[in-house]
DNA sequence: GTACTTCCGTACCGATCGGTCCTGAAGTGA
DNA sequence: TCACTTCAGGACCGATCGGTACGGAAGTAC
């Protein structure tokens, strides 16, 4: 209904908004204030459009979150998905945690990880975007454990090292870090945190 | 006008229900589903008094959500206090991290913690709140700082850990447990995390 | 031009939000 | 008993919530 086709004859009267930065700018309303703090006027207001533009463009409240969210994992948090294919498991981990504090603490976004505080608790209204950011963040500690895994495999990790149990713990901190920069830590301060989390671990390389 | 001295002569009819026992299930409603996404309703329900009761005793929700702070600090929250009383550096920093554990995982309370995650990010109704959330952290933050400082002057942390960093650091992985515990991590993992963290550090003792 | 489709803006929907007010009952001290 | 105070309950407040219906304007295909 919503996403047809590109394929499909364009008929009627285009488009006149930006979809692309329509969604930008929602997913940074959903990023400052969360699901739930974050109302279709906050929305619609910043995305530049009317709510029937958006009820239109993206159907309903969770669907723009859950696209939000896509875009997040795309843009601001594309560092998560370059970290993976880091040539060693240490830098890896090190890409994940000075990452996390660069985003966390970016000037021109607000502070934290949308993918963490943006639902973190929530009411009725916000179960089915706080289960978006459950699976998000189960999906992100899943990718690292495989990538544990191979890296064992490859003899990148020592052996006596539990591939699951260090996705936990490298994602732990990240998450933490992006608490700590919603509390107002600096990003000099959190990248000395990651420095001292990446003593916690015996790497095989660095 | 609201919490008269104790010490004053008692008129009228006296309150019929727990004052204890209602700020605990608002507590327990706050931590499930943040400060935004605990309605009026569904407070006054699980305090099992009727509105104007609950703002004869607490003002509004507002106050009742300090309130429920402080009952949380001083009661699922507690091991963090009692944490700083331990003898050595490194036994700080671990009660704090297993305390984390097992607080945030536990079967008779909603799961993560209710200083990380009831008001994260927030809308215009909830920017006190998010501010008695910060306010808290950061609280926490310096009274671990302080102890690792007075640790290392007692000779019981090595000169070249720096008590800031290292606080950071500690409070960055108790939040981080936090949130796995929202994300439905278990205990035991959660436990091993623990674990991992503490080889982090270089402690005096242990 | 004409038929058709989708646009956008607005007015509006019922429900719920946090908070207030009023009333009658119930307990207090004298 | 009496005056006084505070209780609990529920109706009610304006504002805002997410979401919908409608209608005129504007574009496309033929």
């Amino acid at each position: 209904m919503t996403a047809m086709p590109a394929s499909q004859t364009k008929l009627g009267r285009p488009r006149e908004f930006d979809s692309d930065y329509a969604l930008e700018q929602a997913m940074r309303v959903f990023w400052a204030k969360g699901y739930e703090g974050a109302s279709l006027t906050d929305l619609t207001e910043a995305m530049g459009i009317t709510r029937s533009s958006m009820y239109a463009a993206f159907g309903n409240k969770d669907e723009l979150f859950r696209r939000a969210v896509e875009r997040y994992t795309e843009g601001p948090a594309s560092y998560g998905i370059r970290a993976l294919s880091e040539p060693t498991a240490r830098e890896v981990a090190e890409s994940i945690l000075r990452g996390a504090a660069a985003a966390s603490t970016s000037r021109e976004a607000p502070h934290g990880c949308l993918g963490v505080q943006a639902a973190l608790s929530a009411g009725d209204n916000g179960l089915t975007a706080q289960k978006v950011l459950v699976d998000w963040r189960q999906d992100g500690a899943a990718r690292l454990e495989s990538r544990f895994l191979r890296a064992r495999a490859e003899g990148d990790l020592p052996e006596t090292e539990d591939p699951r149990t260090l996705a936990a713990y490298i994602t732990t901190v990240a998450y933490g870090i992006a608490v700590q920069a919603a509390t107002g830590r600096s990003e000099a301060e959190l990248l000395r945190v990651a420095d001292v989390a990446m003593n916690a671990v015996t790497w095989s390389h660095g």
